[in-house]
RNA sequence: GCCUCGGUGGCGGAAUUGGUAGACGCGCUGGAUUCAAAAUCCAGUUCUCGCAAGAGAGUGAGGGUUCGAUUCCCUCCCGAGGUACCA
């Protein structure tokens, strides 16, 4: 019989949806009789363009995990869902007038036909969709609970905002440590005899989800506010318009409270290096010092943070961000108007400018002087633009000796340079290498580094100028989107601008339908085109702005114990049951966004006893992208008639810059001209440019020759009418017309072999360029196993008889791999491990009944549709309802061992000759064995032996000479 | 610049604690089958020399540790990703 995988394919994927396969029960408290294990996807965005090839490389690791555990005894949580509020479909809304409820939708449908082709294990029962109501119901609940509570700094835990507000009123905030955002000390009284919107204003200091005036991503030509990930080199993804900062009322979570705890916690979690590097560089704890420096003349006190106050001597002058509030302060009449000219020629840069130019230096005297607080010498206040009012305090004591930004500045406006630190005894070290000998440092002197750091850290507590303070780069996280498609805040605002918290029973608070989702000017949400939602009939209004793409995403793997309760975000009894994610997989591109954020949340539901683990997720692997080819056409702007095409080798030289434009062309378009090169013809291009205007009136010149490994060479075969062009392996993207759809692959090939092609194709964690060179293989593989069960004629023949030692080693051979591999995430080096299993089988025609049950236990998760199949033909349906019932094959030592072992027999590190010896043979037969044989006393002939070395099982050296 | 991870045949990639480098697949070469092709099967395939047996070289480059290094250490080169006036 022949192999046809569609038609298996078809009948297993309808049995396990009509038999409800995959369902997971959630057991009752104490009645649970296998342990659990949660698999975990990241959840997809579901985009107009359907899942491409790269997107299920995570989902099949995942599945073929699940599947695995499931057969080991475990309870699996295997579930999928969709991060379905966001930007795209409220641009294709504004585009086509379309509903992005209804495009998402139509979206969402899309992706689960194309995932349930794949033959994947989700329990689809607990589907979440982050845009439904019944979800973001508990999304808009979570925002709430964190308006309501503050961290208290002491505790290290979130804390209800009511006791806050009875703490306040006996005693103030003067011995309260809380995160905050404001260092305004109260006492009771001056608390008791605010107005209510003034304490509202206090309180918002302190809420971990809060509302304050913040700078924001301002793109006037799009009208809208950015988040940080649409911003790329300081103007706009989308266009590439200029963004500049501005400050505006926003919602912010105090992400930063839990700064120390995201931190130390990494340790505990079983993550890459590189993603917890990335982690904890995007925190960016530094040690140091807080300082304060009198300010000559006045009663101001400059506050600035240094990690090195050790070099204290060595700051010869200060440096304030040009946003600093002293500034007016402390610019004297003299230099007034230098001053003046000086911000507004910052205000005039972009942040691209100021971002491409980091050589250069600016920057302009105040006038005023400063004393440090330890030689006490008077020290000119400077601005400049290289100081930053987001870190720190965004002031800073400039110590040109042993900082390379402050030596520049101090020669350019040369200003004294004293060096404090002698290198000498270590060369090679960098400025900011903390190493070296204190010199001109009067107390510090002939300390090495380390110790003066303590030591002023010391003098400085001593003398109440500052104190030693931590410092972090994270930020508080900006809330809020000018944008229609996003979960509605549930908060009503009264006539003060008070922001009250909507009770629980108002929950949801639905996103009302509108006509038109356009951004409205300076920065206008749509929803403040809605008259019933900022005036409502009660006197409140609603907040206009929505939450932002990560607000649905940080909780959704809760949200999966148990998606239907509306109760509750998941009951008690199923988050304590599920605990957390044990393994999880997903893209880097949530390195520091998403998965920051989820560990942010849950690690405040924790403090709040919501949830049982400090951590998320256990396990992460991070998979690496499915690239497709780019091709690209190179084209000059022609300033005088619009575009023409231009002469291959001067595009090349042209690439990155301005006049030059690369257009993506379809890959079906393009002709292979011989590796590297492809061409396009003229007439070609035309036609797929044809639909582009701003190419309408466009004229096309070819050239004549190939660009081959960076050098222009004519080729005679060239003729005026190719158009060459430059591939490149980059992201799977519409725009780049090299989406490969994955129905296409299993409509030829199969699910399975898809499959198995998937994982086979290298590492998951590695990015590779989607190929199909050899899938082939694959889909051989799989036609060689089928065939093992069946006889020449093609009918299913199995031998019932016991399996001789050759059937059973080559077995469980692979099993031995097969299991160790999927343990340690390796399923390209399984599928290997697949082939030599069947391949030997085959050589020696092994049709052993029991050998080949093993082996469609041992495929089952690898390829579920086929290992059902023979299943059911081997008989063993009569027992199960699935294969997930059985039980993953267990290794068996025993018939692994050999009567003899086969060593490599080496001469100073180099084999020269292979003997047989018994398996059991001593250390010292080994030896003596080893050294008497012929061919190797020919090697040592003449020499003396030093040396046995003999590791059992794998080699023996001798040494001689 | 800094941080992280990599660099192995024509290609994707194996080699799990230092122990036969190149598993497995693709591609390629030769053969079988066929009127022919596809499909299938068999054999070969790191490079150099050699008809062959065999010899030598070989995991980005150079050095080191070791009886023995793709694996550990140092220096350098190249690539990918992250991040950036972070005080």
């Amino acid at each position: 019989m022949e192999y046809k995988p569609r038609a298996i394919e078809i009948k297993w994927k309808n049995y396990w949806e009509e038999n409800k396969i995959y369902k997971v029960e959630n057991p009752k408290p104490g009645e649970a009789t296998k342990p659990k294990f949660y698999v975990l996807d990241m959840f997809p965005y579901p985009s107009g363009a359907g899942l491409h090839v790269g997107h299920p490389l995570g989902y099949i690791a995942s599945d073929i995990f699940a599947r695995y555990k499931r057969m080991n005894g475990f309870n699996v949580l295997h579930p999928m869902g969709y991060d379905a509020f966001g930007l795209p479909a409220e641009q294709y809304a504004i585009q086509t007038g379309v509903h992005p409820a209804v495009s998402t939708d139509k979206n969402i449908k899309r992706y689960r036909e194309q995932l349930e082709n794949l033959g994947f294990s989700f329990d689809w029962d607990r589907e979440v969709k982050t845009c439904d109501p019944a979800y973001y119901k508990w999304t808009q609940w979570i925002f709430l609970q964190l308006f309501k509570h503050y961290y208290d700094t002491d505790l290290q835990k979130a804390v209800p905002i009511e006791d806050l507000i009875e703490k306040f009123e006996a005693n103030g905030n003067a011995n309260i440590n809380a995160a905050s955002s404001s260092d305004e000390i109260f006492s009771a009284e001056e608390w008791n005899s605010k107005s209510p919107k003034q304490k509202d204003d206090v309180l918002m200091n302190y809420r971990l989800a809060y509302r304050k005036v913040s700078y924001v991503n301002w793109c006037e030509a799009l009208g809208t506010v950015l988040a940080n990930d649409e911003v790329k080199d300081g103007v706009s993804e989308r266009g590439g318009f200029p963004v500049v900062q501005k400050p505006m009322l926003q919602w912010s979570l105090r992400i930063t409270a839990y700064a120390e705890r995201l931190l130390n916690d990494l340790d505990t979690v079983e993550w890459s290096d590189a993603l917890k590097t990335m982690q904890r560089n995007w925190i960016g704890r530094s040690e140091g010092a807080q300082l304060f420096f009198e300010v000559e003349n006045s009663d101001e006190k400059i506050e600035i943070f240094t990690t090195r106050p050790d070099t204290i001597f060595g700051a010869t002058y200060m440096v304030l961000a040009p946003e600093h509030p002293l500034v007016s302060t402390l610019t004297t009449p003299e230099k007034q108007s230098t001053i003046d000219a000086y911000l507004n020629y910052v205000k005039s840069r972009s942040d691209r400018e100021r971002m491409a130019e980091v050589k250069e230096v600016t920057g302009a005297f105040l006038g005023s002087f400063a004393i440090n607080p330890i030689t006490k010498t008077r020290i000119p206040i400077w601005i400049g633009e290289y100081v930053l009012m987001d870190y720190g305090t965004g002031a800073i004591m400039a110590v040109p000796s042993d900082d390379e930004r402050d030596y520049t500045f101090a020669t350019k406006f040369e200003l004294p340079i004293i060096d404090v630190i002698d290198k000498a005894d270590y060369p090679g070290a960098g400025k900011h290498d903390k190493l070296g000998k204190m010199i001109n440092s009067g107390f510090l002197n002939g300390m090495e580094v380390p110790d003066a750091i303590e030591a002023t850290l010391k003098q400085i507590e001593d003398l109440g100028i500052g104190q030693r303070q931590v410092n972090y780069k994270l930020r508080d996280a900006n809330y809020s989107r000018q944008r229609y498609w996003g979960e509605p805040f549930p908060v009503k605002y009264d006539s003060d601008g008070v922001a009250h918290a909507l009770s629980d029973d108002q929950l949801p608070l639905e996103l009302p339908e509108l006509e038109d989702y356009k951004p409205g000017a300076g920065g206008q949400s749509p929803l403040a085109r809605n008259e019933s939602w900022v005036n409502t009939e009660e006197g409140f209004s609603y907040e206009t702005d929505t939450m932002p793409g990560f607000a649905g995403s940080s909780w959704y793997f809760l949200r999966y114990m148990d998606a239907a309760n509306d109760t509750e975000f998941a009951s008690q009894d199923a988050v304590n049951y599920w605990k957390d994610v044990d393994l999880y997989i997903g893209g880097t591109e949530h390195a520091v966004g998403h998965l920051m954020y989820s560990r942010f949340w849950n690690k405040f539901l924790y403090d709040k006893g919501l949830v049982p683990t400090v951590e998320p997720f256990k396990k992460l692997i991070n998979q690496g992208m499915i690239q497709g080819v780019i091709e690209y056409i190179f084209l000059m702007k022609d300033k005088k008639e619009g575009f023409s095409h231009f002469k291959c080798a001067k595009l090349i030289e042209m690439e990155g810059q301005a006049e030059a434009v690369r257009i993506p062309v379809l890959v079906d378009f393009v002709n292979d001209y011989g590796s590297p090169n492809s061409y396009l013809s003229i007439e070609s291009f035309k036609q797929f440019i044809a639909w582009r205007p701003e190419y309408k009136d466009a004229i096309f010149e070819c050239s004549k020759g190939i660009y081959h490994k960076g050098v222009f060479t004519s080729k005679k075969d060239a003729t005026d009418s190719h158009l060459f062009t430059k591939s490149e392996i980059g992201k799977m993207s519409k725009r780049y017309f090299n989406v490969v759809n994955p129905d296409d692959v299993v409509e030829k090939y199969g699910a399975d072999c898809f499959r198995m092609y998937e994982m086979f194709l290298g590492p998951i964690e590695h990015a590779k360029p989607w190929d199909t060179k050899g899938i082939d293989g694959v889909s051989k593989f799989l036609r060689k196993f089928w065939s093992l069960f069946f006889d020449d004629d093609g009918n299913f023949s199995v031998n019932d008889t016991n399996p001789s030692k050759d059937e059973l080693k080559m077995l469980h051979t692979a099993i031995k791999k097969v299991s160790e591999d999927i343990e340690r995430f390796s399923f390209n080096t399984c599928v290997s491990a697949f082939m030599v299993a069947v391949n030997d089988l085959k050589k020696i025609k092994s049709n052993n009944r029991r050998i080949l049950e093993d082996l469609v236990r041992l495929i089952a998760p690898f390829a579920p549709h086929i290992a059902e199949e023979l299943w059911e033909k081997l008989g063993k349906m009569e027992h199960s309802k699935t294969i997930q019932e059985a039980q993953f094959p267990k290794l068996n030592e025993a018939y692994l061992k050999e009567d003899s072992v086969k060593y490599p027999i080496a001469i100073n590190g180099k084999t020269r000759v292979f003997a047989d010896f018994p398996a059991d043979a001593s250390k010292d037969d080994l030896e003596k064995a080893a050294i008497e044989i012929e061919d190797i006393q020919k090697w040592t002939d003449g020499k003396t032996v030093r040396k046995i070395i003999v590791v059992p099982n794998r080699m023996i050296n001798i040494v001689v000479g």
